[in-house]
Formats: structure tokens, sequence, C-alpha cells
DNA sequence: CCTGCCTATATTGTCAACAATTTTATTGTT
DNA sequence: AACAATAAAATTGTTGACAATATAGGCAGG
């Protein structure tokens, strides 16, 4: 979740950076909107050079725009760019869970049935199955990308791309659905990761992801 | 190639950038030296501010790291992280070709064919093979990649992960072998965007992509 | 000769002021 | 009232100076 666990963020620019990306994907700074930087140093206490670092990482993540001499503005993401993202996103994952089944050892297995089990509990009660559907979702997929063993990958889905759909979803205040049958379908992949047959868990991922980028296509097509 | 094209680069801080990532990409600058902010200042004749911006863009390109109070140094590639890259390079390829096979028009097809014949002719001269190992190969995968439509894969790929394989092959100094038969592969993988075969398309090119890893792995072996 | 500590130097981090540009407000004209 | 030109304000871009930290070198003690 933070990228600054263990090495204490002593500059202001990185904990900065983390706070804003935070209220950027909470939803705190609405879509569109300006990110000014003398209001923002008086937000936070800091002058402007430490911030415009701050603002220049969050370029890195997609998070912002910049445009000279303008400013930076909070992205907004339409419907086309959240199917780009899952296009992406559907063929990495199927990646991650290729690799995580070719090396994934007894224990590593156990551990995502256990995840599994765990949001099983919580899903009896009304609270938890909201819980499923707004984290316990992720909290799969994060585990998945981390036993692939590819740290560039894990960077590049959990520090980018996981950030900007659920900004997405803040911003279009839409919750992932189908969350039975998602449950079916996580079961079914970490069988597949216990058997060590990447190809089919690569195949069951990238159909878990495209499914509910249908249903994204669904809703806009219906707009 | 260069992403400041139309937008007349105003800020200082995002022209530098530029030329730093070129001269790094290039292999001006070592890979692991320390990228030292008052030096550079001074060679590139701006203020240590925008420098800053700049390093800080050139760590979201994943260039260079930084570390609190100690400063950036460019990043310098073993062979797994190289096989990372080519790992997800392979996935995200495969997606382009898969997405280039569905949208693509008649032309979009000519214009594959041309480039190839092109390279075709180059290839009869000696420089022409050197040029094909080294350049050509990447023009045709720019191309397939701007087919597929999706603006945030082709940023991704071309703006990030190009210029690191760049920078590891620089690094390395090895060049990229097997012409002849990439240039086989090619022309298979047009065939399949042509007949609107995206699984076809996305196989090849994974396939393409994983021979050129797996004579990376053998060369990491043999060592 | 090596080791650890201390000092001196260099480098990074931060700030506040100034310049350049854009945005907003105002005025005058039709 | 609507529009254009102009002036004022706000914001971004840039700089140089200062503080905090890390690095390098020298010195004393073993």
């Amino acid at each position: 979740m933070n990228s600054q666990i263990g090495s204490k963020s002593f500059t202001l620019a990185d904990t900065v950076f983390d706070q804003i990306r935070t209220a950027i994907v909470k939803g705190e700074f609405p879509p569109g909107s300006k990110v000014n930087e003398p209001q923002l140093s008086k937000q936070y206490g800091i002058s402007r050079g430490p911030l415009r670092e701050a603002i220049r990482r969050l370029e890195g993540c997609k998070l912002v725009e910049i445009t000279p001499n303008v400013g930076a503005k909070v992205i907004s993401l339409n419907s086309e760019q959240a199917i780009e993202i899952y296009e992406i996103r559907e063929s990495l994952e199927g990646l991650a869970c290729r690799l995580a089944a070719q090396k994934s050892t007894e224990e590593d297995c156990r551990n995502l049935r256990d995840l599994l089990a765990n949001h099983e509990q919580q899903i009896q009660s009304e609270n938890g199955r909201l819980y499923y559907q707004k984290e316990g979702d992720l909290d799969f997929h994060y585990l998945i990308v981390q036993l692939s063993g590819n740290t560039r990958l894990f960077n590049l889905l959990c520090d980018e791309l996981y950030h900007l759909l659920r900004l997405y979803r803040v911003q279009t205040s839409s919750s992932p659905s189908r969350p039975v049958q998602a449950f079916k379908e996580h079961h079914q992949i970490v069988d597949a990761i216990e058997n060590g047959d990447g190809e089919l868990a690569e195949l069951l991922m990238r159909r878990h992801i495209a499914s509910a980028k249908d249903t994204l296509m669904h809703q806009m097509k219906s707009k």
C-alpha cells in the first residue's frame, strides 16, 4: 500500500507525494481539478520546492497531468481510458498468474487458500460482503502478483495501475460487481496455480479480468 | 521518439529531462554512476530547482534511483532485471498485436508491409543488416503498438520499457541476434494481423519476444 | 599499519524572493 | 448588453542562499 515502508521517508517531497496521492485516490481532490501550488504548500506546511517535486512524481504515476505554465490537474478517467487500463491489467495479471503457477511453493498456495477462506468468512455479513467487494478482491490480486516474483511487474501493477483503477471507481462511484461469481473464479485460479498449470492459470485470470472489463463496457454502452 | 513533439517544451525541467534521458540511454552516463546536481546544473546551465524536477521524472521512468539525502544514481540492469522486463514486454506486445489485428485497416496493413519491404531492402548491405539489428526491429514493434489504438499501452511500452531495454543493450553492449529469423517472424505476424486473427497474432508476437528472452537467458547461464 | 574518531568538505534538502506567464477583472467602445 | 482591449492579480517557472546530511580526509591511539 505505502511505498515507503522500511525506509524512513526523510524528504518532504516524498512524504507529501504519499499524502497527495492518497488524497487523490480517495477522491478528496475532484477529477480535473487544478493542483494549486500556493494553496497546497500552505496546506501541507512546506515550500513550493519539494511540493513541485512531489507533483512531478504524481505525473510519473499518471495521476496528474502537467501543462507548462498552466500547472497540474488531477486526471479524470473516462470509460475508454478505464478500458485501456483493464486491457493492460488483463495482460499483466495473466502473466503474473502464469509465473506464480510456475514458482509458487506449497506454503504459497496455503496462504492463497487461507486468504480466500478469510474472505469467505467475512462475506457472511453484509458488511463483509461490502468489504470483499471493495478491498478483498484486491488483496487476492496483490498476493498473486507478489508470488510471480517479478519485482518490476509488482511495481507496475501495485504502484501504478491499481491506484488508477481505484481512482476510476471513486470518480464514477462504481463498485465492482459480481462478487459471488468472482469468488468462484478465484478458487479456480488457485486450483490452477496449485497444479502448476501456468497456461490455465493465465487463461483463467485473463477471463476473470475480461469479464470485469465487459461489464464496464456494457455499462458504458447503455448510457 | 521524442515525447515533446508538437508541444514546445518551455520549461527547463522538461528539456533537461529529455537531454539527460537521451544521454543515459546512449550510455554517456555509466550505469550506477552518481547524478551530481551541482555538476549537472553547471553543465546544462540551469539552477538546481528545475534539475531536481527533471531527476524526479527520470525516477518515474525508472532510469535513476534516488536515495534520500544521498542522491540519484543511474540504474544498472542485471540480467535478471532484463528478463523481468522481457516478460512484461512479451505480455504487453502480445496484447498490442491482438488489438492491432482486431482494428487495423487495409491501409494499416499496407504500411506494415511497406515497412518490412523497406527493411528488406536495407538489409542487402552490411550496413543495412546492422541497421536492422539496431533500429529496424524496433520500428516494426513501434508501429504495431501504435496500431493497437491503446494510448496508455503505447506510452508504457514506448516511453518506458523500450528505453530501459535500449539502456540494457548499451550497458552490456549486446546486439539483438537472429536477424534473419526475426525477419521471417515479422512477416508471419503481419499475416495474422492482415487476417484479423488476433489470437494468432498475439501468440506469434509472444513467441517472437520469448525467443529473444531465451537467447538472453542462455547467454546468462553460460557465463 | 590499521582502526576509530573528529574535522572539513561537498552534496542534498529546503526556503523565500524574483521573473515570466497566465488568468481574472476592469474599462471603454459599439 | 456584448465585445475587445487593457490593467491588475494570481500562478507558475527559476534562481540563489541557507540548513541539514552525508562523504572524505586527517589525526590520535592502539
